[in-house]
DNA sequence: TGAAGCTCCTATGTATACATAGAATTCAGG
DNA sequence: CCTGAATTCTATGTATACATAGGAGCTTCA
């Protein structure tokens, strides 16, 4: 699992309001942190192939950072189930067969589900408004090409992020963080399909409206409805273009 | 979270039957494998109360490993959410308040009911009517002390893994282990109370039967009754004896 | 006497050297 | 030419030494 009660990394970029210094805040993350965000990215990018090896010595030379803070990262990502380690022979990068896409889907379902009912219990019906009113705009969103595109994945994000606010339970929230880790892994397949999108957006708002409306039935279905054609999509994807899998 | 895929330890502890040399098998493990399973075993009975600061040099001096693998070890208790990082004064265990027991409810019912219902498509009739016979005898093995008392949570282990078994999705396996991890820290508040073990061992029996029979929506209802009552249990013995939040 | 600043100390973060187990390769024997 | 075992090599597991940041306590000044 990924830890419930888990800060942010050990921080210390806190800028204080005013020293604005010469020195760009950047990396003050520590080397283990570097590491785990620099192979964390690259896997769910697919830069890191499923089932690439990762060799420490290898890996540590390429990123800059020594054995020790690359193990710990390493070891993160294990936790995260985006590394296996083989028997003898190092580590590896986790596959993910149409079966596991199933069984991934499956998860989304059952916390997903909860999720939208719980919101649509306790939310902030003004964060959910503005929601409604951002996603009304998706569809000419995503007629204005790639800028149009980011906004639209940044809508999605701040959805995700309103629905982990509204449901306010720790254990449930790390639950759907982990599932959207190997869910980024698989969006890369589907990704591209305009008429998918719209659609998707259309989805959304519906599930946005339950949750305003405090209609939990109407959310949790909505959702269900929601993850089936989003699975259905992934599934023809891949239908269609096997190879991108080990893409 | 715990990884979907990892496997055993590193293991190494295979034993090819019929090579029994002189030497026990035991301590094959490396030695963040044993700090860790050391300091999770401590930490679930309440040895190593919640609040209880983790200093590497104090537990890689106590366990009897350098901080290397103590580092190791605990970083996997942070991904299980079971030790924390404190800004900058080391890490300690986590603390399990009241809220945080409605909250991992929470994400249990969802997990469980969800679990239920696809047991009760996906079961092997056989191993669910061998464990219907015998949570039949659990009455019984209620009177018989303290090795009763034992047989009795070794069949609800059982039960729990037959539901994995019959689940088959390592997503969700991995998402109910990490539930089942908390959940022990919880159920030492309240043991040892025989009319609630019998009731639960009625509740069992009830969705096993649901699951024998492929009554999906059975199976799910009896799940969330008794996780109701499971809950309720608990609060009830926290209210009984606070102080044993912090035993 | 109180508060502010500084110093020291402690605990984690990192690098590196060494130990060890397992796999691949190579060599020898049939 | 094939099979077997021994050896070598590689990659992880572990220990330790050093770097560094943050806090506690003390000292000093007002």
């Amino acid at each position: 699992m990924a830890s419930v009660y888990t800060e942010t990394p050990m921080s210390g970029n806190t800028t204080p309001l005013g020293t604005r210094t010469a020195v760009p805040p950047v990396a003050v993350v520590s080397a283990s942190e570097r590491a785990y965000r620099q192979l964390r990215d690259e896997i769910l990018d697919g830069v890191l192939a499923p089932g690439a090896g990762l060799l420490e010595v290898e890996q540590s030379d390429r990123i800059g950072v020594s054995r020790t803070p690359l193990r710990a990262a390493i070891a993160r990502l294990i936790a995260d189930g985006l590394v296996a380690g083989r028997a003898g022979r190092g580590f590896m990068v986790t596959e993910m067969s149409v079966d596991s896409i199933h069984e991934l889907y499956e998860l989304r379902r059952a916390l997903e589900e909860h999720a939208a009912r719980i919101a649509a219990t306790r939310r902030d019906p003004h964060v959910f408004l503005e929601l409604r009113d951002q996603f009304r705009t998706a569809p000419e969103l995503l007629l204005q090409g790639e800028a149009g595109l980011h906004r639209y994945y940044e809508l999605i994000d701040d959805f995700d992020d309103a629905l982990d606010a509204a449901v306010g339970n720790p254990f449930l929230v790390t639950a759907l963080a982990n599932v959207r880790t190997h869910l980024a892994r698989i969006r890369r397949l589907a990704r591209h399909n305009p008429a998918r999108l719209r659609a998707a957006a259309a989805e959304h708002l519906l599930i946005i409206e339950a949750i305003v409306a405090g209609d939990t039935s109407l959310a949790a279905h909505a959702t269900h409805v929601h993850l089936h054609q989003s699975l259905s999509n992934v599934l023809a994807a891949l239908e269609a273009n096997p190879a991108a899998q080990a893409d």
